[in-house]
DNA sequence: AGCACGCCGACT
DNA sequence: GTCGGCGTGCTC
C-alpha cells in the first residue's frame, strides 16, 4: 500500500505564464478536493486548493519531479462542488487560469496564516449566530405582487422598479421568506459600491441582528475579511453583503441572490479576471439552484433583452421581468426641464434660468445638487499666442489644472507638476484654462450666489464632492454627513454623488453639461448617461411633501434629443426600445457578444504587430481544418486599432475586437486565440510587447 | 505574478 | 573593486 497520494492543485500563476492549468503534487495526507494546502512552488511556499484527486503519477514528467505537499489546513469544510465549478466557469469564460481565479476568490489573509491562527480564529467564530427577525412595513400591492411572482416562478427574475419604489423591501422581505422557510438557508444581496454598503448594512442589521449579517468589500482590513469570508463559508453568516467580489463568497446554504443596481458598471472587474459579478449571479444562481433577482429603475440592455416577453415568432427572454412602476407615498418623480443652451450666450457656465431657480430654492432652504462629469478645475490650459496645451509626457491625455494647489495633473498616470507661469513652449505669460471642472463650478456658483441668504440670514454653504475631496479616509462619510444635516445648500460633484445617497432634503438636480455623451464613440454612453440622470432625478424630492415641486435641469445643446424626451417622461422602457433597435440594426450587444483582445507595447505598431499576428494566424489555422472552419464565418475578427487612451504611463496600447452572433462560437474562438497567442509572443518580431489580455463582454470599446 | 540569475554603470 | 539597474526564464 502506496501512504501518498497524486493530487491536482490550483495555485496562483497568470494565465500569460506556461504554467496555466493545475499543478501534480504528491500527498503525504489524505485530501478531498476542495480543501486548502500549502504547497512548494520554486522557491516559496504558497497556498492551493485542492482540484482533483488522481489515480496515477503525471504522465508528462518525471515522478521525482512532483514535490510533496507541505501541510493542510485544518478545521476547513472543503469548499464544495458548487464553489469549484464557479470559479472553473470564471476561469475558462473569462480565460484566465483557475489558479488565479481561485485564489483571488480567497481572503489573502488565509495564505499567510499558521495552523495554531487558523485554529484560534475558528475557535473564536465558532458560535452559532442568531437571526432575530424585526416585522417589516405592510407592502404595498406592487410589492406583494412581485414577491407573489418570485415565489410561484424560478427565475432569474429582473425586477424593474422606478426610484423609491421600495426595492430595497421587497429584497429584505425575500430574505425573510428564505430564511424563515428554509433554516440554513444563506442569502447574498449585491451592491454597486462600497460606499452603498453601510446604509444597506445598517437596514439588515436592523431587520435580521447584527450577527447574521457579514459584509464583503476591497475596503475592509485583512482581518475583518477573513472573519467574514470563515463565517459565510461555515454556513453562520447567514447575509452576506457586498460589492462584486462577494460573488465568490463561499457559501454552502446559499439560497437567493440579489443585485442591487443590476446595471451599474462597477460589476465588471476592469483588471486581473474581468468578469461581471452580475453575469456570474445568474449562473451561480442555477448552479445552486437559489433564485437570483436582479434590480434597477434602468437596467442594462443585456438584463432588459433578456427578460423580453414573448409574442409571435420570438419566444421572449429566459429572464421573468417584474415591475413596481409607482414611487411609494404621496411621492411624485421630478419634473424635467430642459435648457436649450443654444439660446444662452455663449461660453454660459450656468444659464440664468438655473442661477434664478437655485437662489429661490436655497432662499426657501431647500437644497440642490448640481452635477458634472469632470472634477479639477479645468481639463486643460491652453497657450493662445503658440497654440501649446497641457498634454501629458507620459500619456495620450491632457494634464488638469486643479486650481486650489496651482498644478497640473494626469489623470492617468499621475504626473503631477506645478502650473508654468509662462507658456513652456514660446514663454507667452498669457495661458488660460479651458472648460470647466467641478472645482471651476464650485467657484463660479459662488460669485453667482454670493449675495444669497438661506432662510436663517447666514450665507449659502456651497460643497463640492469628488475624488478629489473625498481621497482621504472617512472624508466622504463626514461630507455626506453635513449635506444630511442641512448645513449645506448646494452640492457640487462629480457621478459619485448620484449613486443611491439618501438625500432627503434635496428638491432641485441639475446636469451641468451632459452632452458629450451623446455622440461619445462608445455605443455605450447613451446607456451609461440615461442611467445617470434617471438616478440623479431620483435624488430629488424623495421626501413625500416636496416631490411635487421637485425638479431635474438638464442644459443641453440639443433639447429635442430622444433620449432628454424620454428622460422627461421617465420611460425607460421607450429610451430602451429605441437604443434596442440601433443596436439591432447595427449587429451590436445584447444582439452580439464581443470579447476585446488588448496588446501593451513600446511602441503603437509592436502592439498593433502583435495582434495582427495573431489574428492571421488564427484564421488560418482555423481555416486549415474542417472541424474549427465554420468558426471563422460565425465570428468576426477586426484589425487591430489603438485603444481610445492610446498611451498610458509610456505604454502604447491597441485593441481587436472579436464579435460573433454566438456566446459559444465566440467562447471557442477565444480558446484558440489563447494558444495561438502563445505561439505568436514567443517568435522573435513580437519582443517589444509587454503584455497581452483578453476582456470578455467588455463594458467599453 | 514572484523570484531567481545575469550582465553593464555610479558609489563606499 | 562592490551595489544595483531591470531583461530573460522558471515554477509540479
Amino acid at each position: 500500500m502506496s501512504t501518498h497520494h497524486w493530487i491536482d492543485v490550483a495555485v496562483q500563476t497568470p494565465a500569460h505564464s506556461q504554467v496555466g492549468g493545475l499543478l501534480s503534487y504528491r500527498s503525504p495526507f489524505v485530501v478531498q478536493p476542495g480543501q486548502l494546502v500549502r504547497v512548494p512552488l520554486g522557491k516559496r511556499d504558497v497556498l492551493g486548493v485542492v482540484w482533483a484527486l488522481r489515480d496515477t503519477a503525471p504522465a508528462d514528467m518525471p515522478e521525482s519531479a512532483v514535490r510533496d505537499v507541505l501541510g493542510v489546513l485544518e478545521g476547513l469544510a472543503p469548499l464544495d462542488p458548487a464553489w469549484r465549478q464557479l470559479v472553473q466557469f470564471s476561469a475558462q469564460y473569462y480565460q484566465r487560469s483557475l489558479g488565479e481565479v481561485a485564489l483571488s476568490a480567497l481572503p489573502p489573509q488565509l495564505r499567510d496564516l499558521s495552523n495554531e491562527q487558523l485554529a484560534r480564529r475558528l475557535k473564536k467564530q465558532n458560535t452559532e449566530r442568531t437571526v432575530q427577525t424585526t416585522p417589516g412595513p405592510a407592502l404595498s400591492d406592487e410589492q406583494s405582487a412581485v414577491l407573489a411572482q418570485m415565489a410561484s416562478g424560478s427565475g432569474p427574475f429582473l425586477l424593474f422598479g422606478s426610484t423609491g419604489s421600495g426595492k430595497t423591501e421587497v429584497y429584505l422581505q425575500a430574505v425573510e421568506r428564505m430564511l424563515t422557510t428554509a433554516p440554513q438557508a444563506q442569502a447574498l444581496l449585491m451592491v454597486p459600491e462600497i460606499n452603498l454598503t453601510p446604509q444597506l448594512e445598517e437596514r439588515v442589521q436592523a431587520r435580521f441582528g447584527a450577527d447574521a449579517v457579514v459584509s464583503m468589500h476591497s475596503g475592509m482590513t485583512p482581518a475583518q475579511r477573513l472573519k467574514g469570508w470563515l463565517a459565510a463559508h461555515a454556513g453562520h453568516a447567514r447575509i452576506v453583503l457586498g460589492t462584486r467580489m462577494a460573488i465568490f463568497a463561499s457559501m454552502p446554504h446559499l439560497k437567493l441572490i440579489v443585485v442591487d443596481e443590476e446595471h451599474d458598471p462597477s460589476y465588471k472587474q476592469q483588471e486581473g479576471a474581468r468578469y461581471s459579478a452580475r453575469d456570474l449571479a445568474v449562473y451561480r444562481g442555477r448552479l445552486q439552484n437559489a433564485p437570483v433577482l436582479l434590480a434597477s429603475a434602468t437596467p442594462s440592455l443585456e438584463s432588459w433583452h433578456l427578460s423580453r416577453p414573448a409574442h409571435d415568432d420570438d419566444p421572449g427572454g429566459r429572464y421573468q421581468r417584474l415591475l413596481m412602476p409607482s414611487r411609494i407615498g404621496t411621492g411624485l418623480l421630478p419634473k424635467v426641464r430642459r435648457v436649450d443652451m443654444n439660446k444662452q450666450p455663449r461660453r454660459t457656465v450656468l444659464s440664468a434660468p438655473l442661477v434664478a431657480a437655485l437662489q429661490e430654492r436655497v432662499e426657501r432652504g431647500e437644497q440642490c445638487m448640481l452635477l458634472l462629469n469632470r472634477r479639477g478645475y479645468a481639463p486643460v490650459l491652453h497657450c493662445a499666442d503658440c497654440g501649446w496645451k497641457s498634454e501629458c509626457q507620459h500619456c495620450s491625455a491632457f494634464r488638469v489644472f486643479h486650481k486650489i494647489d496651482r498644478t497640473l495633473r494626469c489623470h492617468h498616470c499621475g504626473l503631477t507638476e506645478r502650473v508654468p507661469r509662462a507658456c513652456p513652449e514660446c514663454g507667452n505669460a498669457d495661458i488660460a484654462p479651458i472648460g470647466r471642472g467641478t472645482e471651476q463650478l464650485e467657484e463660479h456658483l459662488g460669485e453667482l450666489l454670493a449675495h444669497v441668504k438661506r432662510p436663517d440670514g447666514a450665507p449659502i454653504r456651497i460643497a463640492r464632492i469628488d475624488a478629489d475631496t473625498t481621497r482621504l479616509k472617512g472624508a466622504l462619510e463626514s461630507q455626506l454627513a453635513s449635506v444630511h444635516s442641512g448645513e449645506v445648500d448646494i452640492l457640487v460633484g462629480t457621478q459619485m454623488i448620484a449613486k443611491g445617497h439618501d438625500f432627503r432634503r434635496i428638491t432641485l438636480v441639475a446636469a451641468v453639461n451632459p452632452d458629450t455623451a451623446l455622440f461619445s464613440s462608445d455605443f455605450r454612453a447613451p446607456e451609461r448617461l440615461f442611467a445617470l440622470l434617471m438616478q440623479a432625478a431620483g435624488r430629488a424630492g424623495r421626501e413625500a411633501a416636496q416631490s411635487a415641486s421637485s425638479e431635474m435641469w438638464v442644459q443641453t445643446f440639443h433639447p429635442q434629443h430622444a433620449l432628454f424626451e424620454a428622460l422627461k417622461k421617465h420611460d425607460y422602457p421607450a429610451f430602451a426600445a429605441s437604443e434596442l433597435a440601433e443596436r439591432t440594426a447595427a449587429d451590436l450587444p445584447p444582439i452580439s457578444h464581443q470579447a476585446l483582445l488588448r496588446a501593451d507595447a513600446r511602441t503603437q505598431e509592436a502592439a498593433q504587430a502583435l495582434l495582427n499576428a495573431a489574428r492571421e494566424t488564427l484564421e488560418a489555422q482555423l481555416s486549415a481544418d474542417p472541424a474549427t472552419a465554420d468558426l471563422v464565418m460565425q465570428v468576426s475578427v477586426y484589425p487591430a486599432v489603438p485603444m481610445s487612451m492610446q498611451r498610458v504611463a509610456d505604454v502604447e496600447r491597441a485593441q481587436m475586437l472579436l464579435e460573433s452572433p454566438s456566446r459559444m462560437a465566440l467562447q471557442k474562438m477565444l480558446w484558440h486565440l489563447h494558444s495561438v497567442l502563445h505561439q505568436v509572443r514567443s517568435q522573435p518580431e513580437h519582443k517589444g510587447v509587454i503584455r497581452w489580455l483578453v476582456d470578455v463582454d467588455p463594458q467599453a470599446i
